[in-house]
RNA sequence: CGCGGAGUGGAGCAGUGGUAGCUCGUUGGGCUCAUAACCCAAAGGUCGUAGGUUCGAGUCCUGCCUCCGCAACCA
């Protein structure tokens, strides 16, 4: 932090295309990686900014058997999607590539053949269990079986949901690979492994002792990490997918992803600047900051470092490493598999011309130091209360007043006075809080001082009231409305790395060309005599519709998942035939049917049980069914059950329903019309 | 007892030893240039819980409870 740097490298973790990118990764990772991004060349740093897709590993291989169709398919289909998206919303990088492209290939390879010829890696036989039918070793997670402990017949390799017990695959009774269903079998297999435990000592220098700064979750995880011992890490898999290993008699071995993937910030910078990246990754006087989410933090800070230092050949190590938790999404964490996600792809859709709305809120709402939620009522109070009522609100009083009493031709300004110079001494103030924050990864502060500057500018306004004032001193107005425009000129320039879209159109409005940091604050941003353009709303409300079109979208899906997950009961222990006939369960017709008073869920019945007198039973499926549907039916009762009273009611019986998997109730019935009091055996 | 993070007014978050703060919402008042927007004021918190250290604890220490992440896909 203290140090001087003469440019930076931000790169962001590469998402993995498997499926469209969400406001999860958006709020993790790309907005804040963007802002800052975008700040340092406004603030005319020099600034790479470096992203791509992570396109190899076995879950992209699963997908791509599932659907029949090749891994390249799969990749090509979410790399453009999420490519495209990403551009959609603004995310300005340099270059956004992918792993699968012919340099990554290469620089993946070379770099795995460095430390292989060094002699930095080690190599290591072990059994693995091999799915004879898929062709292919398998993960832990891809083997089921029997508990050795509790006997659950549905544990996996790595782990017994039921009884918690972590178990190596090899544990399991009658394991079966979840691929093909086939039974694995054990097989001898070659890896190499980078041995961590040798750059302990130096990465528990460089962590501990050089970066106090870092955020505390990612300080306290890697001083976990340290603490416990590191241990060798295999870099190799037995796969097709992926680059191979570039070493004799390795055939069918491939890069394991993680080795392979946060190479990809390097080759991304290759392919981009073919004959200067190096200067980005290995001058001293260039600092890496590596944006990423929680759950990969161990990777960038142990053991992507330990790489860089077993290549050695100057490559430096990433000066910040600032990750966020997670976000979840109207209270349940986002799951991709479950497709709980607000997708990028989708909102751009929904939501044409609105991308800064989502950029403001997934900021001010950032997960910078805990688990934060995304609420769609959020989203729109955020917008209607902040964003239009705000800053859009301000704007655009400026300039309707500009045009109102000067045909939008910014005025010349009188004497200051000291609630004049107060405006331009709290933007000061502001934009050096605003530096400050964004300087230091405080995204979500650093938000709120530049709609401080909004604020600020409807008080001042209000306090001058030039619509009063316009009355009795025009003058005086001509000062108060330049302050004004000089106000939103200020606005424009710190909303740029939030809000790119909405300070470019206020710029615009404003004739300001290419704002630079410095402008911030300038009292001449905008010239006397600059011609204003017409007043335009910077953001409009969004309506109660609008917003319950999401909220009903997310509760199908909630639906839809339940359904999914549903699993018949467990089979109840074993009874004896004396124990069932004792039930009597008959057949008989609803004569009436009405709803139970101050009962939710009761139903009462007037049933033909072929006695000639009517059977009354009560029965809780009046979430289910509305009485008219029932009346004339034939239902399946148990006849002989004790009489009980409930709400009053004497119930003679139950009627027999099942379940749904929504939780709705199914009245059974005889499959075609039957004596009233038949019995059922 | 695996490891790490988090638990602060109705909601979302700052705050790491010295009088509990911000944004939104709520209530009351003001203004009328403006997107029924804006401005002012007020109400509202035993800072998860139980102990401890200290002249003093939201902040440090210990136990417990709850949520999230890692170890399997995943930001």
């Amino acid at each position: 932090m203290s140090k001087e740097y003469k440019r930076t490298l931000i790169t962001s973790a590469l998402p993995y295309t498997n499926g469209p990118v969400h406001i999860g990764h958006l709020a993790g990772v790309y907005v804040p990686a963007d802002i800052y991004a975008r700040y340092l060349r406004l603030a005319g740093r020099e600034v790479l900014f470096v992203g791509g897709s992570d396109e190899h590993g076995v879950p992209i291989t699963l997908k791509a058997r599932k659907e029949g169709v090749t891994p390249q398919d799969i990749v090509d289909r979410y790399h453009k999607l999420i490519k495209e998206s990403f551009e959609g919303l603004g995310i300005s990088f340099d270059i956004y590539s992918r792993t699968t492209s012919k340099v990554h290939h290469e620089t993946a390879s070379e770099f795995f053949r460095h430390l292989y010829d060094k002699g930095e890696f080690v190599e290591q036989s072990s059994e693995q269990l091999y799915d004879p039918e898929a062709g292919q070793f398998l993960a832990d997670r891809y083997v089921t079986g029997e508990c050795p402990h509790c006997h659950n017949p549905k544990a996996y390799g790595d782990q017994c949901e039921a009884c918690g017990t972590s178990l190596n695959a090899t544990d399991l009774i009658n394991p079966k690979s979840t691929i093909s269903g086939a039974t694995p079998e054990l097989r001898t297999t070659r890896h190499w492994y980078l041995p961590l435990d040798k750059w302990e000592p130096k990465l528990r220098e460089w962590i501990l002792e050089g970066h106090k700064e870092w955020k505390t979750n990612v300080y306290g995880q890697c001083k976990s990490w340290l603490d416990m011992g590191l241990q060798p890490r295999a870099v190799s898999r037995d796969l097709s997918w992926g680059v191979p290993v570039p070493v004799e008699g390795a055939e069918g071995k491939v890069l394991y992803v993680w080795f392979d993937a946060p190479i990809g910030y390097i080759s991304n910078t290759k392919e981009l600047l073919p004959d200067s990246w190096e200067k980005w990754w290995k001058d001293p006087e260039s600092r890496i900051i590596n944006f990423i989410g929680k759950d990969n933090i161990v990777f960038h800070c142990i053991v992507f470092p330990a790489m860089m230092m077993a290549y050695g050949d100057g490559f430096q190590l990433p000066d910040n490493v600032p990750a966020n938790e997670f976000l979840n999404l109207e209270g349940d964490k986002i799951s991709t598999s479950r497709n709980w996600a607000v997708w990028l792809n989708e909102y751009l859709v929904d939501f044409p011309g609105k991308q800064d709305v989502l950029r403001y809120v997934l900021t001010a709402n950032a997960p910078e130091t805990k688990d934060n939620d995304f609420t769609w009522a959020d989203f729109q109070a955020r917008n209607n209360n902040e964003l239009a009522a705000i800053l859009g609100n301000f704007v655009n009083r400026v300039t309707v007043l500009t045009h109102k009493y000067y045909e939008g031709v910014a005025p010349e300004p009188g004497e200051y006075l000291d609630i004049d110079n107060e405006v331009f001494a709290e933007i000061d103030r502001l934009k050096a809080s605003l530096t400050d924050n964004i300087e230091n990864f405080h995204f979500r502060e650093a938000l709120k001082d530049a709609m401080g500057i909004a604020r600020m500018g409807n008080k001042y306004l209000q306090d001058c009231e030039p619509w009063k004032v316009i009355k009795t001193d025009p003058e005086r107005v001509r000062t108060v409305i330049n302050v004004c425009l000089q106000i939103c000129g200020s606005l424009a320039v710190a909303m740029e790395p939030f809000m790119p879209f909405s300070s470019e159109k206020l710029a615009r409005t404003l004739g300001m060309d290419k704002p630079q940091w410095d402008d911030l604050g300038r009292r001449d941003l905008i010239p006397a005599g600059r011609v204003i353009g017409q007043p335009e709303l910077l953001f409009e409300k969004i309506d109660d519709e609008t917003i319950k079109k999401q909220t009903d979208r997310l509760e199908e899906i909630k639906k839809q998942n339940a359904l999914n997950a549903w699993q018949p009961a467990p089979v109840q222990p074993e009874c004896k035939i004396e124990d069932f006939e004792k039930l009597d369960v008959r057949v008989g017709t609803v004569l009436e049917c009405e709803r139970v008073k101050k009962a939710d869920k009761l139903l009462v019945f007037k049933i033909d049980d072929g006695t000639g007198t009517p059977r009354t039973i009560v029965s809780g499926i009046a979430q289910s069914y509305h009485p008219e549907q029932l009346i004339g039916k034939q239902v399946l009762f148990i006849a002989n059950l004790a009489p009980a009273k409930i709400r009053g009611i004497v119930s003679q019986g139950m009627i027999l329903s099942a379940m749904n998997a929504d939780g709705k109730l199914i009245v059974a019935a005889p499959s075609a019309k039957t004596s009233n009091g038949a019995q059922v055996k």
